[in-house]
DNA sequence: CCGTATCCCGACGGATACTG
DNA sequence: CAGTATCCGTCGGGATACGG
């Protein structure tokens, strides 16, 4: 597997190389990259996670799940996600409205991937916090 | 697996629980997701990777492995990497200066579960652009 | 209820210059 | 070589207000 990082645009012009990278070039980026800067993002984690416990959830069950985010950020997120095809989105026409959120089946893919991690993460955390202790009082 | 997410604070003064929150809370935050917010940065992960290829690799080493990360960037996840017990650090007194890391057993362990989801990256990532494509023609 | 639009602050991280 | 220190632009994302 051979992971390429950084900005792979052939010759861009000089005036562009120098600074800061726009939007609009992350898109050329290494493709694992690119899939993973969507996957890493810590409220597409969570939201992945939260769906993967339910069949659907309404906008409000998941703003009450995931404690913490904005309106703003759910929206956001879940846009991004239904663009990756990882969520679905299904809207019904009533007063007051309502939209049902659920995994793909490529979404129920990536959960599987995402619990390991999080699994990890819980099963070692106690390691990493013990280790960051350490190195704390190693630094005085 | 129960994930909170958030700021876990209990009661703190009026002042602070409005507006935006300083890095001195990150820390009181879900574990899981404390741990998930190192692991989950996009340097770190391709750090793990390379370091996961060879058994020790210096500094410029690791300068030349991942395109487009800054020197203060390498550094500073480094640093992160090696206080949370992923990365070891060994200083050779020479002249020129000789620094080698390397990945811990906990290190090790985190690389299988990142191999795992780029696999999954570089399995579905054509899935995912046909989404995107698609996603964008409906938008029009 | 489920969003979108706007404002705005502060963290992230690149560029640059300097050391042991 | 392997950093550290500083400056500073960019942008993620919270707060807020409003629309269908």
């Amino acid at each position: 597997m051979e992971v390429t990082i950084g900005k792979t645009r052939a010759k861009a012009s000089p005036e562009v190389v120098k600074g800061h990278f726009p939007d609009k070039f992350k898109t050329m980026q290494c493709p694992i990259t690119n899939v993973l800067d969507r996957i890493s993002d810590k409220w597409s984690i969570h939201t992945i996670i939260l769906l993967g416990k339910s069949e659907k959830l309404r906008f409000s069950e998941l703003m009450k799940g995931i404690h913490g985010i904005s309106q703003r950020m759910l929206t956001v997120t879940l846009r991004s996600l239904e663009e990756d095809g990882l969520v679905s989105r299904q809207v019904f026409a009533e007063i007051p409205p309502r939209v049902e959120y659920q995994l793909t089946d490529l979404g129920r893919s990536l959960l599987s991937q995402l619990i390991h991690l999080s699994e990890w993460a819980s099963e070692n955390m106690t390691k990493i916090f013990e280790s960051r202790e350490r190195y704390k009082t190693e630094k005085v």
